[in-house]
DNA sequence: TATGAATGAGGCTTCATTCAT
DNA sequence: CATGAATGAAGCCTCATTCAT
């Protein structure tokens, strides 16, 4: 039989196509109404498939939860790298990584509402999850910023960029989340004005020194 | 079941003290668990009463919520505002206000995890509540930031300050986050590092400018 | 203090008059909810007492309810009786004792809705309560048409007047809820209707032949 | 605790079957003690069946009410119906219309009991539904009336008709009360006692005129 | 493999009823 | 006498999870 709802409940697909299948209706749905108000049954209908066999793939629901943060922050921390490596200098990487970001963020904004969002939930299995990939975003950061001091008279050590990262990563989370309520602007608008207020801070600004990109 | 938390169940309080009482374990809870995993049961129980009286004094759960988030978001933007208003300059008044954030975050941490992560909550009378205390806030740095450029050449309008306040927010919470975590560091220092990263901006940093206090 | 609706709640009265105010109110709160969905909570409201007096005046909301079935069929029966009795003849009393019933029903509808709907709900200590003033008001009825046959050749027996009394009783109830959706119609007319129905029968009514008040 | 109502508890039904099940328990209970009184646990619990499938196949307490409500209203007046049609003239119609009234009755006391009695509930699904069967009940009968004075001298409106044929319907219901109470009668002597009522009326029976089927 | 059918457990909410002042 | 404060008990409903086919 065949379901009624548009895709077709194909069988006997290979099992990392049903993965992703499922993957993707969760996020979707946990992004829809978070973690507790997401039911078992919405994704499952979502996904085209009965709830045993959403169970037979991934597991309970916390099981689940788990493997949609770990599979988007995957995603975003592999796009961000890849963008940091491509730039020649610190700032040029720094704005590169903003840019993807930004870029990122308004392509996939359901994977970013449970990154955001909802992982802030707090219960046991999540919150490991959930530091791990900030850990991961701010110590690419903080590479990133290290890495810039390094000629300097005083290179800074990790005490002092890892805040500085932390800092900046929810300085992006909160801009995402003023961008959404001014959708207007564009990602690379965005992206250049947290590399300002970053890179130059307030009193540069107020004196009329920017920032802007060579390329 | 004996109940044994401390604070003995007294009883025929009068109105007032039972309702600071029943918002002090909901705020509790509620950051312990988040707002669909908290139970109204677990509430009652830790504010020492009966669930009919719960629910007669402050109404249903998502009633409880909404006046959690309320009484916590005004009590911080008070006191923000009012350490803001003894600053005798933009930079000072900006630096009395990181202080007594982030004093405020630790001495009340149930209360900002309340404003900070469970307001996350998809849903009508939610939502509306949350934004209208992220607004108060931002709005309130952003008229401190204006005020900061009112004398520059090119004073930023509130399309600029805006966005900028609602970073330096996000900073600030995710420095928070970061603390909690090195707990070992004072809530000035933490004020110190916020206050450089906005004011000077990373590029400064690195060449040996910062900021400091007169006082 | 005094309560602010209205009614200010007078203290120390004497005893029957709470209690009448407090049946009052009961009435009223059944007949517009029903006996499950009337809160006690609402009864003490309305009668503007305090709970603990509306337990002390008149017990448990069961015996609560009892009362004022008790006390509106008693009225009822009451105002039914005294017209019977002052009818010359059978057709007349029936006539005086229908126009009454609409009368009454018409001033009075809180109390028969109560009656008529809300005693309807089984459950122990009502069923007896209902049957008792079904039974009186039946029998009353029954005595009357009794009378009526008492010089014709073949009187009728209790075995015969009793079905067509609660048969009578019953149409004149449906009677008051057809009514109820057509309020255009006078008391008397409706029981006009009743009456021709009753007396004259189906086949008469067909061929013109009907019965008239000659007062 | 072990289930011990006789039926045993059967397993993996289809879901007419069930729902079948499930409808028969809800107005035994609902019959038993009113729609409020009557709680999900008993009906589940009577039906064989748990509570979530209650849930899932005939949804909330009101929809539940409603379904017993329609079901047993369509088989009443289907039934009526059908035996009505078979009368060759009006005064045969209505006698074999109440006779199979007071047969169903008889065999189906508890979805009588649903209609007649427990309907009678305030709130908003209900009272509509009610009054729909009403109608047709009523309407039902008005029609057969309307037809008896077709060939009359002056036929009846439906003005005259309608309230007459609820007056019918409520003395019907009444008899049917008094029925349950005097059990040795026989379903067909009630509906001739009723049949001679409405058809020769009071002043008729008195002076020993009657009606009889020929049949 | 795939699923319709099934349930234990638990959460929110309200109500009749009674203390303690 | 009068009441604000308090609660045990119960009802509706939903959900994550698993059989049995």
């Amino acid at each position: 039989m065949v379901q009624d709802n548009g895709r077709p409940r194909s069988r006997r697909l290979p099992r990392a196509v049903r993965e992703r299948q499922i993957l993707d209706a969760a996020v979707e749905v946990f992004a829809a109404h978070g973690f507790h108000a997401a039911s078992m049954d919405e994704i499952s209908e979502v996904a085209g498939i009965s709830k045993p066999m959403l169970y037979a793939y991934l597991g309970t629901k916390d099981e689940l939860f788990v493997a949609c943060i770990r599979r988007e922050a995957a995603r975003l921390i592999e796009a961000i790298g890849t963008a940091v490596e491509a730039g020649l200098n610190p700032a040029e990487q720094l704005w590169r990584g903003l840019r993807v970001f930004f870029e990122y963020v308004q392509e996939n904004q359901a994977g970013w509402s449970v990154l955001h969002r909802q992982a802030n939930v707090q219960g046991d299995p999540f919150v490991s999850e959930l530091s791990e990939w900030r850990e991961r975003a701010t110590s690419l950061i903080a590479a990133l910023l290290a890495r810039a001091t390094e000629g300097s008279a005083q290179p800074m050590q990790a005490e002092q960029t890892e805040p500085f990262a932390a800092a900046l990563v929810g300085a992006g989370e909160a801009l995402v989340e003023w961008w959404f309520e001014h959708p207007e602007h564009a990602a690379d608008g965005m992206a250049m004005r947290l590399m300002n207020m970053v890179w130059m801070g307030f009193s540069d600004l107020v004196e009329g020194r920017s920032w802007t990109p060579k390329s």
